[in-house]
DNA sequence: TTGTAGGCGTTATCAC
DNA sequence: GTGATAACGCCTACAA
């Protein structure tokens, strides 16, 4: 086993040479002889050099490491988005370090500490449902780290952020309902204290609004989010005799136990019930009947995040004006939000 | 905006101190009186310390950080393994630093170079589809770097590796058919050059050879793990007659094809046609008739593997005999496979 | 075109 | 219990 692994140092005495130099070949300055450049190459590779990107890092400062914050790891829009940003900062020469917040404010913030000390250059940051306050990505912005939020972000810290267009998407899914007939829509919210979900409540209420429909808080459940959550709304509005035609959700699960809800009781999706869910989660394609959804093109948003934290970072512009990137969802319409083929 | 980031010199010099006593308070090192410790810490955090992770690894050649070699990250399988990996480096205070080889050896031989650069304490890497060669595997581990194989493997590698025991599900999932009545099993295999599709492939001829049945190379179809691999496939045996009245797949997306490809043709599943798939993917348990599948417990498999690197990094014995950790997966019938239900 | 010297921020090893 | 000093491996003025 390599006791020691082989430095500038070691390639230089080799050579005769002296350590600049070899360090210099190495990097490909322009003025170091072609020839020089060539044995330095050789006998690096015969001594079987490695770099030591730490030292590097520690002289000039630059990590050429990203960090990224998630809730969870684990989750198709998430793990999407995380493919999306590393195709990107590979291409470019950077690392990522990835860390879960497990939805935990506390994690989250030991996170931010972890990759400060570790001297990130840059952190793109997803907040946890519980993040109900902004101090310690100020903290972290303050200290000059540039820095990237995107999709559940805080929005009074002034910073560069991705988002999806949520309020667009609801706009859109709503709208569809709405001109397939249905006209009693209640809405699946997630926590309104996240700004996606309040988007998402926003856009359907303009939904509602431009087609004359008034707004009616009891149709709005929050928390809503899983299929079980899901399942017991749904119970509850078809057993109460609650005056709803449709379900437009926040997310594809609470849609999907919706889905078995109506199932379970005879009711007929889509001709009695219409359901839109959101994210387009793979198994909407594959239940039955399919289900209506929002195509939030993660990969995308990963890249477009990636690609805005390294301009931040490789233009520091010491007044950085923060831009906020929306990207535009797609509604996928399916079988269970389509009453009118059947009608018309 | 912080120009220079706080240092121990820094501390040092605003309590009268030197530097290595200020490191040495911060790192709670025994000798040193509590009441400096406490000067120490509140004068850290005054001036807004934040350690230098760089430089104490620079000083103590341990990084604290582990790499993470992947074919692609947004995989359901993936994912969650990552997920599963994230949380025991995290709280062993280690942090991972992840790459996509998405599925091509010449990124893959990059991101082991990469890792080795950045001085990560060890690697943990699940092989891409291409990778016919353990040359570069065989570098890292010549150079001293410990390393730990999982899911997809070089069997050549002498290093510690975490599987799941692919065999096994497979003989699980066949002899189920078989108990379920299905004689005639087809087989979709991925590439045989990979480990776990070798083993898939091992484990229905052994579920077969102990119900004396006769391997049918025939019934052997390589390479169909996407849906339409899977559906194209499925329509060839139905539409060809061949003999068979049960798919065991490799993967559930194929399983799904061949699913698709039945209702198309108005063959009853699981009457007519028994299917498995593998990996539990989260559709299968909402598509209609539901799939029976292998659950293979990605985040358990992910913990195994990281507890695996950090004790070979935290217990460098030199002469290590390589583990191979093996993980039961568990069969999860469903509608798909269950005929016996009717007929009984 | 190459060499010299110094420092990035820590920590380890001696001293005292 | 604390201080002085050197070293980890690399890069970069500045000098030659």
């Amino acid at each position: 086993m390599a006791n020691k692994r082989t430095t500038i140092h070691d390639i230089a005495k080799a050579l005769e040479l002296t350590a600049s130099t070899v360090s210099r070949a190495l990097n490909d300055h322009p003025k170091i002889s072609i020839e020089t450049k060539e044995i330095v190459r050789r006998k690096a590779k015969e001594l079987n050099y490695t770099a030591n990107t730490l030292a590097a890092s520690l002289r000039t400062g630059k990590a050429k490491t990203i960090g990224l914050i998630v809730p969870r790891i684990n989750r198709f829009f998430i793990s999407n988005t995380i493919s999306g940003i590393e195709s990107v900062t590979n291409k470019a020469g950077y690392n990522i370090i990835i860390c879960q917040s497990e939805e935990n404010l506390q994690k989250e913030e030991q996170n931010i500490i972890t990759l400060i000390n570790s001297r990130v250059d840059g952190i793109m940051i997803a907040i946890s449902f519980e993040t109900a306050t902004s101090k310690h990505i100020e903290k972290a912005r303050k200290s000059g780290i540039p820095i990237v939020q995107f999709d559940r972000i805080r929005e009074d810290v002034p910073v560069s952020n991705v988002l999806n267009d949520n309020e667009m998407a609801s706009y859109l899914a709503v709208t569809h309902l709405l001109e397939q007939g249905y006209t009693s829509i209640a809405h699946f919210a997630g926590p309104l204290h996240i700004n996606i979900y309040r988007q998402r409540l926003a856009g359907y209420k303009k939904a509602l609004k431009e087609h004359n429909i008034i707004f009616d808080e009891s149709l709005v459940f929050e928390n809503v989010l899983d299929k079980e959550k899901g399942y017991q709304t749904t119970c509850q509005i078809i057993n109460n005799q609650l005056n709803v035609d449709a379900i437009f959700s926040s997310s594809d699960y609470s849609a999907l136990g919706a889905l078995l809800a109506a199932k379970q009781l005879q009711v007929n999706v889509p001709q009695q019930l219409g359901i839109v869910g959101f994210a387009n989660e793979p198994f909407t394609e594959f239940v039955s009947p399919s289900l209506t959804s929002i195509n939030q093109f993660a990969e995308e948003m990963g890249a477009t995040v990636a690609k805005t934290i390294i301009d931040q970072i490789e233009n520091h512009n010491e007044e950085l004006v923060p831009k906020s990137i929306s990207i535009v969802p797609k509604l996928i319409v399916r079988e269970s939000s389509m009453r009118s083929n059947k009608f018309n």
